[in-house]
RNA sequence: GUGGGUAUAGCGCAGUUGGUUAGCGCCAGAUUGUGGCUCUGGAGGCCAAGGGUUCGAAUCCCUUUAUCCACCCCA
């Protein structure tokens, strides 16, 4: 048990870490494009922001937060998802005092106490941006422009854009009983779970995916057409806008969020297989639910990085290999070592990527450990090289070896 | 919370009606200071844990735990 990572976590190593390195890399480097900032919020926050910001009838909230009482009997959450947390900050620490818009973006990890199954887990890393302070189409724009980027600069193509919208609160409310006039006439054609969904949240009936009810949905009235003029409007210039740019996209009137906080425009990118990686859209509303003195739109996502992973190895996508190793400096003889080591630390300072001998092996052992490693050259330093101040480089590849001055080591190898 | 699969060395796996295997990897050698290929040798496992049946259990039965997959929901 002492070994044992607990349920649904998982420890970063060896190419998986050096991929989300990479994703991270990406990520930070397109925001900078952007001009979107980054921010890092506490790994947990006090429960009632996430009560109040995902919802209270979400399943996230209602069954799947780690919540405790701190030493001094606060009600304290691990923060399931992102956008609350930057809600908060952004609320606390006026930012929306200084010139709108706002905009952010955030690498962070996020706890559900769920059961892990394929691309799910208990703590699971988000690439999210939130942008603070539009009313404007131009804002979902802004934020798919850049996650349809991100796709290409990942190298991902199976993953595809759904949009669709929600209307506001008054659209979803007539919406609302519309559907649920509609559900109960089908009530018994249904399967067992969406008639349990009907109570709680009808919109969530819209993506069973068991084919029978898959086949009413078909017929069921969509969100799309209960919009009121301003919503309609709204979704028609993020369509043409969409259009004009040539990003490619589906209406998919099931697309309907799980979090509470939406409003309008909701997307989701996903792949072949049907698991989300990407989750977003607009969510007007939230800033004043937690805020009541303010009122201000904002469109934000949350992007899945072991998910991303997932499908980068699923479309056998390779991301940049990790920098392989310049040299192996192979130390002869224990009255060599402090000048072959002080080889090692000057090369590394001259910004090559140097490895050299821990484990006291022969000279055998330690050239079979550089091959082992990928190292590209190899020199052996023992007192003949130091007397001469000379060495044989051997590049691994070819295996031609070049005398070189201990001092031009660098420059050498700059030159190949 | 519900359902199904799996659990044997660091890894990935055999194990026939109850009496244990080679592989990959790791370490060391194959003349003295040079890798890859080959060969030889070595280390490493209370066969997930506990209980039961049996002369004898990795194998059969029960319980527990872990893990994977699916549902709900989500990234």
């Amino acid at each position: 048990m002492i070994t044992k990572r607990p349920k649904g976590t998982q420890d970063w190593y060896g190419p998986d870490m050096y991929k989300r390195t990479i994703i991270e890399e990406i990520a930070r480097e397109l925001c900078k494009a952007y001009h979107i900032k980054e921010i890092i919020t506490p790994a947990f926050e006090h429960t009632i922001l996430f009560q109040r910001g995902v919802g209270e009838t979400t399943d996230v909230v209602q069954k799947e937060m780690y919540t405790f009482q701190d030493k001094g009997d606060r009600s304290i959450t691990l923060k399931p998802e992102g956008t609350a947390g930057a809600v908060r900050a952004y609320l606390e620490n006026n930012l929306y005092a200084e010139a709108q818009p706002t905009k952010l973006f955030y690498i962070t990890q996020a706890f559900r106490y769920e059961n892990p199954q394929s691309g799910r887990f208990r703590q699971h890393h988000q690439f999210g941006v939130e942008f603070f302070g539009s009313a404007s189409p131009l804002a979902e724009i802004e934020i798919i422009s850049l996650l349809t980027e991100f796709m290409d600069k990942l190298g991902l193509k199976g993953v595809n854009l759904y949009i669709n919208s929600i209307g506001c609160k008054s659209c979803r409310k007539t919406y609302n009983e519309a559907l649920l006039s509609f559900l109960k006439e089908h009530e018994n054609e249904l399967c067992s779970t969406c008639r349990e969904r009907m109570q709680k949240n009808p919109l969530r009936v819209l993506d069973c995916k068991v084919p029978t009810c898959g086949e009413i949905i078909k017929s069921a009235p969509r969100t799309i057409d209960y919009l009121d003029e301003e919503c309609r409007e709204h979704f028609n210039e993020l369509q043409s806008l969409l259009n004009e740019m040539k990003i490619p996209y589906k209406v998919d009137s099931g697309i309907v969020r799980g979090l509470d906080y939406y409003t309008k425009t909701v997307f989701e990118f996903i792949n072949s297989e049907g698991l989300t990686l990407c989750g977003g859209g607009r969510y007007d509303n939230l800033i004043n639910e937690i805020d009541e003195k303010q009122d201000i739109p904002a469109v934000g996502f949350g992007f899945g990085i072991e998910r991303i992973i997932k499908e980068l190895n699923a479309e056998g996508v390779k991301l940049a290999d990790e920098p392989a190793v310049d040299l192996y400096v192979g130390i002869l003889g224990k009255e060599s070592k402090a000048a072959a080591y002080g080889l090692v630390k000057k090369l590394r300072q001259k910004g090559l990527i140097v490895e050299t001998d821990y484990m006291d092996r022969s000279v055998k052992a330690q050239m079979k450990y550089a091959n082992k490693i990928g190292a590209l050259n190899t020199v052996i330093i023992g007192a003949d090289e130091l007397a001469a101040g000379k060495a044989h480089i051997k590049n691994m590849d070819s295996g031609n070896q070049t005398e070189v001055d201990l001092d031009k080591i660098a420059e050498h190898l700059r030159m190949i």
